[in-house]
DNA sequence: ATTACATTTGACCAGTTTTGTCAAAACACA
DNA sequence: TGTGTTTTGACAAAACTGGTCAAATGTAAT
């Protein structure tokens, strides 16, 4: 299973590039990258779009990644994961609707 | 499409209780209360589970009004949001495959 | 209109979490 | 060992949350 450091690394390594390269190309703090890579901390919305970018990756497929990332974690814990997941959808569904009438 | 809000401000007035009862029974300040009758502050989860004791309401069903709120309001921008959805739900199962192991 | 009471709003504070910075430690390998 | 890369951890700054309180607003009866 993919998640958005694995999609990062893997990125850098085929263009043959160090962190030190890549937290220059950025402006983030190498170390930061090097936390991302292994999913040790979520970087922010920009951060993503930077990443995209310069990588050339799909933007929506790298914040799909990171906003996926995201709410896993979130419902980590919880047993009911699962309906918190299709509520939640039918929940945004209502809302799209509410706002187009 | 109900909330977290809704289900708390009915379950209320159908005791036809005041937010100051409700605040001195769970300790939380009744601004406070109020807000989260309106959506417009998310409780901790420990106050979740004091108002669904408090209102008999089934725990697990407040738990997942609450953390769907959540995640649709983390989603609600977004475009990518039906695929975020359904990738985090595979994650959430592949990590559980993971653990049992 | 005034009173009495309930709810909402907003400003403020405190505590927590997140993010960024940096240097030292660990690692890889010639 | 020496050189260069990555990882770790301590620390500070910034952003976010949650709680408190009083004033403002809303509501209904007199």
């Amino acid at each position: 299973m993919s998640n958005f450091g694995d999609l990062i690394r893997i990125a850098r390594e085929e263009k043959g590039l160090f962190l030190r390269q890549v937290a220059a190309e950025l402006d983030i703090d190498q170390a930061i990258i090097s936390k991302f890579e292994r999913n040790e901390r979520k970087p922010t919305k920009e951060q993503v779009l930077k990443f995209a970018k310069f990588f050339k990756i799909d933007k929506e497929t790298l914040l799909v990644e990171w906003l996926s990332d995201k709410v896993a974690y979130d419902l980590q814990d919880e047993k009911l994961a699962n309906k918190v997941l299709k509520v939640a959808e039918e929940k945004l569904k209502y809302n799209r609707q509410s706002k187009n009438i």
